[in-house]
DNA sequence: GAGATATATTGACACTTGTCTATATAGATG
DNA sequence: CATCTATATAGACAAGTGTCAATATATCTC
């Protein structure tokens, strides 16, 4: 796991993510960083079992079909969504872990001095 | 503060996140959704007083020095870093505050059912 | 004030992104 | 098989983004 912080502080100024790291770390974050997708998480979120199928939720948030297809697309390629189909449904549902590891990764150290 | 959760787990979707509060949280998380403001933010993040000036890390980060100043105008507009002025110096500083209150906002609650 | 140094701004460019409409695909049901 | 429904894909378009070279601004020092 990519943290911004790695083994611990050195007093030198040093590339200490290295650039794939960073790149993927990048990508996850992206792929929360839109108001619509954080919409359509917090509704997940509320939800028993973190989980919806795209009609619903294309009906809540008020962007069209293709589009919230879209959204949880990019959301399913950062490992933060997993899809279960069922039918002619496709229910995609929160992974609670794939959040934890970005805020870990977002933990920044209490000041050393 | 915007976090995914709002009050607690209601059974309905509903837009829990506003709108405001959608597009105010994907700002400071675009703020740090990009590979190299996340390498810079790990070298602040390993000095001693989490700051740096411009200088410092454009040598360090390998671009170019207005790039580097277009990356902190975009940390310190997200309220990720506090700007100090040392004569001719620039120091930006990471406010761990501010990436605390990104990491609540993130937090997704444990399964319900 | 003149020159040197550190930072910010401007303008340009290629690239990415969010959205839509139109269409394709897949599964259920008559 | 035909049709309906749910989802995905393709293509287009406007808007946003990361980078750089060139230039401006601000501060220090002589």
């Amino acid at each position: 796991m990519s943290t911004i912080m790695s083994a611990c502080c050195e007093p030198t100024i040093t590339n200490v993510l290295h650039q794939a790291d960073a790149d993927d770390l990048a990508r996850r974050l992206k792929a929360v960083s839109d108001p619509t997708r954080l919409k359509l998480i917090s509704m997940l979120a509320h939800l028993p079992g973190l989980e919806a199928c795209v009609c619903d939720i294309t009906e809540a948030l008020g962007v069209s079909q293709p589009t919230v297809s879209h959204h949880f697309k990019v959301l399913a390629e950062a490992g933060l969504v997993d899809r279960r189909k069922d039918g002619t449904w496709v229910h995609y549902r929160l992974r609670p872990q794939a959040f934890e590891d970005l805020t870990i990764a977002l933990s920044i150290p209490a000041p050393v001095a």
